[in-house]
RNA sequence: GGAGUCGUACCCAAGUGGCCUAAGGGGACGGUCUGCAAAACCGUUUUUUCAUCGGUUCGAAUCCGAUCGACUCCUCCA
């Protein structure tokens, strides 16, 4: 299979460091608020990056972090912790905070079918890992203290920014940021947080240089090496964590552990936009899952919205373009529910369906062009020259990686149907036997008024409920 | 100020030198079917057209340049 690396900016056969086995680590969620439908995203892009790369053979060791602190709302020591601040307006505490908002992501991602990671692992849990990487950085001699805090010395490594290709002198020239006094180079990070910073910080451990709290791009580098090792296959995350939080991931990583490179493929989603660009929690509309479903659309919908786009190109959100999703997977939910009705899946699959199903799968591990894959499985659905058990086999075999639920999908049936719209509906059709068109357009007009649609087909009348 | 991305038919969105007279979905319209609808199925919207202008090439949506427009990053952000 083929993915994109961010590092060589191409894309490049993929080779797991182990045969059959991949270790694929994916920034989470910082939780001191709900997820919006932007962030979610990306968290749809690596799951299907998981399910491809089990499609393919890999057994998939997912490691996930949820950030319940030290994330600041500003650069260097001037910013406030996005938990504290929060907790500070609402009056609940920090760690009441973060266990709200990682089960309201929990929830959201749970909703939109993206697999639970093997591994899921909180900062406040891992404090110890990351302050001994802070030790042995300090015993490396990559670090210096200021002003109270430990940082990282980018000068002490020859090889910052490699991921993100920045300039360094160019951007130390055209730096429009005010730069911390304590730093001695602009990039420079902070690795650890004294306390004094703020009065009333609730979140604070002890350390070798102080009660404090750890700098935000530390707890990624640490945990990832503690469940994956100091070398593993996939780093994620989104493409606005290239310069600064993954460039910042790799400078410490590598220079802790001495072994180059850390990660062999970096692999970032793009992002979702509106009229006015990015989608942003502090600007516009703060769309999250649920206000979605306020308006009358499943996860699933904004599931497939997401696969209609590819996972590198930015993908332009509206409720026009939503509805084209919901549509589409309505009528993708229908053709499976009559084929479930009339066939059971095949158990081999011959001729153009073996067709249809390289070109599905050949797409999807081809960098993941998902929107190109759903193109295939809609000619195939078109095409009668797959038999219909073997279009249903087929189906639920892509859903393996779309994860649009489809194995969930109910045959279509009469069963819950109440008596009394049963009844109606038998009416109806004696009144039609009975060319009472007056009163059989009366039944139909009561059945749409409590929610229930007729269709007449050559097979007899169906009912179904109206969504 | 610096770095980079994008602009595809009514809408969303693939395609990135010849198999493109541009996938797929959505919408709209027309047809079949129907007592009428709905659903389903078929067709049209899509023959030089891929922001505009110019260039390279036997050949360009695809490469190069300019222009216009949109966006992202360099600052917490998926």
């Amino acid at each position: 299979m083929k993915l994109y690396n961010t590092m060589s900016r191409k894309v490049e056969d993929f080779k797991p460091i182990e045969d059959h086995k991949v270790g694929m680590y994916c920034c989470g969620p910082t939780v001191y608020n709900f997820a919006h439908i932007g962030n979610l995203r990306t968290y749809v892009f690596e799951d299907i990056l998981r399910r491809t790369l089990e499609k393919n053979g890999y057994k998939v060791r997912h490691v996930m972090n949820i950030t319940d602190v030290g994330h600041l709302t500003g650069d260097g020591d001037d910013g406030e912790d996005k938990l504290e601040k929060r907790s500070r307006e609402t009056g609940k505490s920090v760690w009441d905070i973060a266990a709200f908002y990682t089960e309201a992501f929990m929830n959201d991602t749970a909703s939109l079918n993206i697999k639970r990671p093997t591994v899921i692992c909180k900062a406040t849990d891992h404090i110890k890992e990351m302050i001994d990487l802070v030790k042995s950085l300090e015993d490396g001699g990559h670090t210096y203290i200021s002003g109270g805090n430990v940082y990282f010395s980018i000068d002490t490594i020859d090889d910052y920014g490699k991921l993100a290709k920045l300039n360094l002198d160019e951007l130390k020239a055209g730096a429009r940021i005010s730069v911390d006094d304590n730093k001695r180079n602009p990039k420079d990070f902070v690795l650890w947080f004294t306390n004094g910073k703020f009065k009333d910080q609730v979140m604070v451990w002890s350390s070798p240089w102080g009660v404090g709290y750890p700098g935000w791009h530390l707890e990624c580098s640490a945990m990832s090496m503690k469940y994956l090792g100091k070398h593993f296959d996939i780093h994620c995350g989104g493409i606005d964590a290239i310069p600064v939080h993954h460039t910042n991931e790799i400078a410490q990583s590598e220079a802790a552990t001495g072994e180059k490179p850390w990660v062999d493929y970096w692999c970032h989603g793009e992002f979702l936009i509106n009229d006015k660009g990015k989608m942003s929690k502090s600007s516009g509309e703060f769309l999250t899952l649920s206000v979605l479903v306020d308006h009358g659309y499943e996860p699933l919908d904004y599931r497939y919205f997401c696969l209609t786009g590819h996972y590198r190109s930015q993908l332009k959100f509206s409720y026009e373009a939503l509805d084209h999703a919901k549509s589409a997977r309505q009528s993708l939910n229908d053709k499976v529910a009559s084929l479930k009705k009339d066939v059971s899946p095949a158990s081999t699959l011959s001729g153009k369906a073996e067709e249809y199903r390289h070109a599905f799968f050949d797409a999807m591990s081809n960098d993941l062009h998902a929107p190109q894959a759903l193109a295939v499985l809609w000619s195939m659905l078109k095409d009668d020259e797959v038999p219909d058990d073997q279009k249903l086999a087929l189906l639920l075999e892509m859903d393996s990686i779309l994860g649009l639920s489809l194995d969930k999908v109910e045959a279509k049936k009469d069963e819950s149907i109440p008596q009394e719209v049963l009844a109606l509906v038998s009416e109806r059709a004696e009144a039609k036997k009975n060319k009472d068109f007056k009163r059989s357009d009366e039944i139909r007009d009561r059945l749409i008024s409590m929610g229930w649609s007729v269709k007449d087909t050559p097979q007899g009348p169906v009912v179904a409920k109206i969504l």
